[in-house]
DNA sequence: CATGAATGAGTTTTCATTCAT
DNA sequence: TATGAATGAAAACTCATTCAT
């Protein structure tokens, strides 16, 4: 007698599986194919499901891509900002930003692969471009406050972000193509190079 | 009085230049819209060709991108790295391929975006891997050099490499997307932190 | 009462359909038009169906015209040879044979039309040439048991089965271009002159 | 001073010459494959002019086809026919046609093919159907002569040219296709079967 | 007159999206 | 609601024909 609120508990979870399933499947090949390379019936394939589902869960190519971009970059910068540890010394946030954002892209080395290879999409909407800039807003308050203390060189914010980020990227860019291997001992020597870059 | 062989050269002139027009207009394509996003005939189009001229010039699709790749990861090496200055100090040496780096970046932004965009497609084929391959000997090369002298932190070359070239793209990156502007000081600025990052 | 599992029934029928009309408009267009002569959409056109349609049945325009020509060689070679009167007198069996393959060619013009057109074509795969060779076999064993029988001529069996199926070929491509009408009475004509041309 | 004539001898010759090149090209690539699977370039190349020269020579890729085809039914007809021995008797006089069929057909294998696999072709004109008609009227005559002699088999004279031209067909092929060789031995036996397909 | 590079219409094939079941 | 077969618009590529040299 309780099959009706079991059944549509069921769906509901299976709903959220699916989409989950769809999104998963569309990062691991987006990432690797690029947008324009994967076509729409290979996704619903490796997730499971037919093809006219995800047009159920997505309502076109462009809505998923930009769904699961919103997605990640979300995560990234929570991931990253979040629980900020705003009283601690300069060279300490710096090194709490540092390892959150290296363990994020170790763990997760197609998301990384991902976000940087549709940043420039054309496909990609206005909220897509808004998570974005949002994104930076934190860390952009971080630097700013950081050279008011004299702890990081005065250069523009955006030179200071993109020469970190860069650094970054290009890590683990080295990483996904095997060509180095990321103990903890590279983590510390790169983030103290990095340091050193920015530092005052 | 210069008028020899006019007749040829203007001829041999001609099927060049439609062959540089062909690539120009395919750098411009893929670079923003990316080597799946881009239809053979508005690369035609753009170049001013049929669309079957197109292909007396490039075997196929792949061929055309695999040349534009070669060239230009070949035009970008031998800009940063001929007529190297052997017997300078380090930090001389460095700010020479940091400033030709930037210097070519800088005339050729669509250059960097297609190399990085494009840098990991299965439609490159193993000549275009080769290129990759052979252009990173030389830096290598300095590097340890320079590791040896004392000169550079006596990391793993693979990560000084992925720092710079890193910091590098992303400062490009952020230019490209006018979040920046590229003047003499911001490029000295940014010379000075990467020195910092990999100094010894 | 009788409809158990129509809906089931009706779906596979359809698709069961959908290919043998495809293969319909196939067998009509290249048996008039030629393999290279044929645009694919024609073909799909004829069939009722759309052309993006044709490449779910068919993996390209080849696998078209191979899974055409290896369905009716097989069933000309399975009408002609099948519950054959092994017992039966050699001219009774020779006359079986003839009037089998008349009867074919004259309900079926077109695929015989298409069979001698495409036997030479370099589209053919490996396996229609495996079927048009195992055609074969059964027909070498009578020519050979009735030449042992010294019922008809001891010539090498290629140049009898060359003779009698380039004459029954030549008399239906005259009906086919209608020189010639198919009565019964030609028929029977046109069989005692093959007789005799290779009876002992 | 004579310089003039000899010049227009030469260009005279070597137009003749290339346009016998051109036939003898297309020839060979129409005969392997078809019309509609050669490109007019590549029977260009083979016969050592450039495509735009061959549209000098012959209007279209049709009127090649046409002339090729018009040519080579022609010079069988006249190689079979010419000088016929009226007066032998019937059985000398099938003799002479028969060996003359095969020998033109042993000597030029590509020829019978062409004509074989282009005889239904919708791009004949109707001069090409016209000389096809025109072929057939000597033969039509010798035949109602010798059925007229009770020589041969008082049938459909559309019957006995469909069977021997079939089996001359079938013949020549299976040599095409190297399942049989053609010795005189075989001309000699299977001109006995053909002749007693027809004779009284 | 000979050429062969240039072309765009036409070819085979793919794919994002829809819709009957 | 989930499906996956059907589709046609668009992709990559070819080729008969033209025309500047």
């Amino acid at each position: 007698m309780s099959g009706r609120a079991l059944h549509t508990t069921n769906r509901a979870a299976s709903a959220d599986e699916r989409r989950e399933a769809i999104l998963a499947a569309a990062l691991e090949l987006f990432s690797e194919r690029g947008f324009h390379g994967t076509a729409v019936p290979l996704v619903a394939d490796k997730a499971g499901v037919g093809a006219g589902t995800l047009y159920r869960y997505f309502e076109s190519k462009e809505a998923l891509v930009n769904a699961l971009y919103q997605r990640w970059k979300g995560e990234f910068a929570a991931h990253v900002m979040s629980n900020f540890p705003v009283d601690a010394p300069t060279r300490q946030q710096f090194a709490t930003i540092w390892q959150r954002m290296t363990r994020f892209g170790h763990q997760n080395p197609r998301v990384l692969q991902f976000l940087e290879l549709h940043h420039h999409g054309d496909y990609l909407d206005e909220q897509s471009r808004a998570v974005e800039r949002s994104v930076l807003d934190p860390v952009v308050a971080f630097i700013e406050d950081a050279q008011h203390k004299q702890a990081i060189k005065p250069a523009p914010v955006e030179v200071i972000i993109a020469l970190v980020h860069g650094a970054f990227v290009g890590l683990l860019r080295a990483v996904q193509e095997k060509r180095l291997v990321l103990t903890d001992e590279v983590l510390k020597l790169a983030e103290e190079c990095v340091w050193e870059a920015v530092r005052r």
